[in-house]
DNA sequence: CTGAAAGCGCTTACAG
DNA sequence: CTGAAAGCGCTTACAG
């Protein structure tokens, strides 16, 4: 069925139709009434490729998600995804995903804006020194990051308060009288690691304390990750009683290490991990296994959606920015540490 | 710029760029250079919209994710998706994702149907009598499933041997002693879920022991339900000594309840699970913590990418269906059962 | 309130 | 090997 053969059937000009069907003012109730009916009863959908070329308008939203050959797939873009989606749904956007090789990455953009078959993208986990900014500002495509670079002030983005998160559960280590604490944080070239191993500095200093580089770790966040990286600093001739995980996983892995060597975690050792309150991933259910820090991701995605829409639809002039803040909540992973007296008695 | 701009600039007519452009053979050598050498320094890139209209085809395969308030984001679903992604980026389709809350599932379909914005589409997670079959056939829509149910020599699917690996991985608890076996497993309504308890069931019979109902549960694939469903079935009277894991996740918990208990992994208690070999959530790294049945999401993503496409540009006839084996691997979590010397003596 | 007509930017028979 | 023209199925000024 289309609007042509629709219309036949109507007795009615496609001009007429088309306009009931988009909800026109100027359309006659009882015409408007006769068209939907047929319409639905027809089964009737605009052809969305004639509509756009039409309009002028892609009605989707890119997301270009670079994959190296055995590379992570992350479970903070999935949930991401599920929440801009759900904005996407209702608001009439499609999302197109575009899995490429890292290399590509860039390719992807350009192609996007020259064959127009998006209004706008969304950039995920920003660099330090992120190339995908400037060549999205110079193809015109409208987008909102996810995180934040250097030069933040000249885009939209939706971000979280990476380093005042990463102070704030330092600082609760240090108040619990721990002295030696690793940081198992992602990758460095993130800018949301960078961001967290600046708060963990802050307190550290504030507290009068040095930072150990032999405390502080970057890489990927996986559980063998935490696990490795945990055996290691334990094995230190001056270990760590407390560790500050930059997820979940990462976190799953330290508390492995930590029980095989027969040690109680709460007790001997404390931990708080940044937990990204994915759904399929909870942090032990009703009763949390970690104190944590924590932010909704599925939130955030559909934050970065309404942002890019309002943007696309020119509701809103400039840059949009939305930073979060974030809780910090107990666990029973969180102890007293070696100095907890001294503190006490201070 | 468009193909109008472009052919006059080259002082030619829009056919003729077209075809140079989409590698028609009757092209001049000389003009079809001097066509891809314009169309590339003047960023020119087909707009996507007219070419669809055109041709008549969307170039594009949707996703449908259902997904209620708080429901799971399946970490599954991303590594599937990144396979069939990179099938789609390298034949030049779009994935579309879509997502809905659970009621409006077949309507997402069929308005994807009306609105030709696809060409196909990918049924994820099938359901023991799943109505999104036969409205996909009555909408004519192409599809191949991830996972298949019970009518499955009607259309296109990859899957792969649930019943077979979990009777397997029951057989080899058995062989090692255990009698009492605990089953943590996916939703009941789930066909993979089925497939695994049946083959649970199969090698129980085959060894003259009965099914326990107290040592089957299902429920979606968390590590608290593991935790939880552990906890409750070492506290009952006859415990299981031994538990197969649906999911990677599942184990976790499993041994966290374990752990709790001072019970230790592999010597008090074995655990087989399965594992989907996401990269993002690995089995230990390069030490496997788990024994596991294994099987690669993000290649299944993939074929079910290639036989889909496959499908749509008619190189492929009727129902093309991919079953995978799955492996078998060793990991310290598994030990003998206390049943293990009569089984060697006898 | 309704309709005839142009136009969105391509592709592709058809003709030469 | 190249081009003029029709057509894909809509939307939207313009006219009445």
């Amino acid at each position: 069925m289309n609007l042509k053969r629709l219309s036949e059937l109507l007795e009615l000009s496609p001009t007429t139709v088309s306009r009931a069907l988009n909800g026109y003012p100027e359309v006659n109730a009882e015409t408007r009434k006769r068209v939907l009916a047929a319409a639905k009863s027809h089964g009737y959908a605009a052809n969305t490729m004639a509509r756009r070329l039409a309009t002028g308008r892609a009605m989707a939203i890119g997301h270009v998600v670079p994959l190296a050959e055995h590379d992570m797939i992350n479970p903070i873009f999935a949930d991401f995804l599920a929440g801009a989606g759900e904005v996407y749904s209702s608001s009439g956007y499609n999302m197109i995903v575009s899995v490429v090789s890292v290399e590509r990455e860039i390719e992807a953009y350009q192609s996007m804006a020259a064959s127009q078959n998006v209004d706008g993208v969304i950039v995920h986990a920003p660099l330090a020194n992120d190339r995908r900014f400037e060549v999205l500002e110079a193809l015109g495509l409208p987008f909102v990051a996810h995180g934040r670079g250097e030069d933040a002030a000249r885009y939209s983005w939706v971000d979280i308060r990476n380093r005042k998160a990463f102070r704030q559960a330092t600082e609760r280590f240090i108040h619990c009288g721990h002295r030696r604490i690793g940081l198992i944080n992602g990758m460095k070239s993130m800018t949301f690691a960078q961001r967290r191993h600046a708060g963990y500095c802050d307190a550290l200093s504030s507290a009068g304390l040095s930072v150990a580089p032999e405390l502080v770790r970057h890489s990927d966040m996986t559980e063998p990750y935490g696990y490795e990286t945990a055996n290691e600093m334990l094995d230190l001739a001056d270990p760590p009683t407390a560790f500050l995980a930059s997820s979940l996983m990462i976190a799953f892995g330290i508390n492995r290490a930590i029980t095989e060597r027969g040690l109680m975690l709460g007790r001997d050792i404390s931990v708080i991990t940044h937990d990204d309150a994915l759904p399929f991933l909870p942090n032990g259910g009703d009763s949390p296994v970690f104190a944590s820090i924590r932010s909704p991701i599925r939130g955030h995605g559909r934050r970065a959606a309404e942002i890019l829409i309002d943007l696309i639809e020119e509701r809103k002039p400039g840059p949009v920015t939305d930073l979060w803040e974030v809780e910090q909540l107990d666990g029973p992973s969180i102890g007293p540490g070696p100095f907890a007296n001294e503190r006490a008695t201070a």
